[in-house]
DNA sequence: TGACTTTGACAAGATATATTGTCAGAATTG
DNA sequence: CAATTCTGACAATATATCTTGTCAAAGTCA
């Protein structure tokens, strides 16, 4: 990452900073096969020069270390897997409990999909440094919110308040990621279909019971209308 | 781990192999200590034997290499939380919900009194090689099973087949896991007693739900006692 | 006490890796 | 075409770390 000194013109019909993105990406790429197969820890600067065809010297170009690409990969990732879980909650044309499995599936056929990702996503991201485990934290809360989105849609009667200040999303999300573990640890071998199954078994059961709380404490608030 | 040549004798009274025994333990407890604070992957032997008061020589008498010591120290976390845990169960003199909730409180309680634990067992553990991501597997099914145990307990009307060939165990602890991450990462700033009563929430949102599930097959399996 | 073992400090070679630099030739522009 | 920029291959340095080896001094036993 040297401060850029060199001229900078069209070349090969392209403009530099585009080319430069161009290696970025080519890079970016290469961090997601190396880490999610060979791992963060075996993968040296090397290696990933290699596998996106450039040399150290455009790696240096975009990133200041190993740290930094990985970071950039994850990033990568997760905004990938919200953008896809987003698209399938505009796609509400069904239930919305409907709308959640759909969300729900897509989140978790794109490890099956690419294995590499499931590796990054879920283990090569942790442990790594504090900055790399701070990043890991705002992908959890993000799930998290989007647990407690998908709640309140499903059970409409569900307080906002009461799941605000809980950790049950974050402990819903802890049982998505687990169970996603354990699946990728399996090598895949459980139908995705009876992952999703086992999810909404747990979601349900979350939602019921708070929901029922919820009009319990409803009916105390405002005891006249019901 | 070179093959011992050399003679062994009583020295200082104690006994070669006791010796050796005492170096590895010393060794084990200054990979918590630089593992639980520095990381592993910021560590390297000779911090390691710096901080046992021991040299190199030393760490490769006990051990191959420095994830050699990683799976030590982590087997050694893992014994003994499980041997508080279990110790919370023979404790029974209360209600088998009090006592699922002592034992959790006790889980928790080691990650506040001492960080490096959580450090590790919760962050360090995780994408450092594929044997150690075994390790990691082998001790979240072993939490699982706890969760299962208790879950029956607290839970008696619960039919253990539906348990057993589900992933709510495993979604269980990934929420306990997940909260603990949070806890963790928020600095211990949310009051132990909080994150029971969460955890608490969760255990018994879940129970219910299987267990009317439990009760409603049992219906239809003998529907004439009912 | 004298012989012997253990121990700790440090050397040293091997290896690996990060990071920057050089340079000639290919590619491209005007 | 000539000038110039870009590119890839590789050199080179610095550094770090692993791993084994050496050796003298301290400790211990009989």
């Amino acid at each position: 990452m040297k401060k850029k000194t060199t001229q900078c013109r069209i070349y090969g019909g392209v403009k530099a900073n585009l080319r430069e993105e161009e290696r970025r990406k080519k890079l970016i790429e290469a961090g997601l096969e190396a880490f999610g197969t060979r791992g963060y820890a075996k993968t040296n600067i090397k290696m990933i020069c290699g596998v996106a065809g450039l040399t150290e010297r455009y790696f240096y170009e975009s990133f200041r270390h190993k740290e930094d690409l990985l970071c950039a990969v994850y990033r990568e990732l997760i905004n990938e897997g919200q953008r896809d879980s987003m698209a399938a909650l505009k796609d509400s044309n069904g239930f919305p409990l409907e709308t959640a499995l759909r969300a729900l599936k897509m989140f978790y056929q794109r490890f099956q999909q690419d294995p590499r990702r499931a590796q990054i996503q879920l283990f090569e991201i942790l442990g790594v440094s504090q900055n790399i485990d701070r990043e890991y934290h705002n992908a959890m809360r993000l799930l998290a919110d989007m647990v407690r989105l998908f709640l309140c849609k499903v059970f409409p009667h569900i307080h906002e308040e009461i799941l605000n200040r809980s950790m049950i999303t974050t402990g819903l999300a802890g049982s998505i990621i687990m169970i996603a573990h354990e699946w990728v640890l399996g090598g895949f071998v459980t139908p995705l279909d009876d992952i999703i199954s086992q999810c909404t078994d747990l979601f349900v059961a979350v939602g019921k019971h708070i929901e029922s709380r919820s009009r319990l404490q409803a009916t105390i608030n405002d005891p006249v209308s019901k």
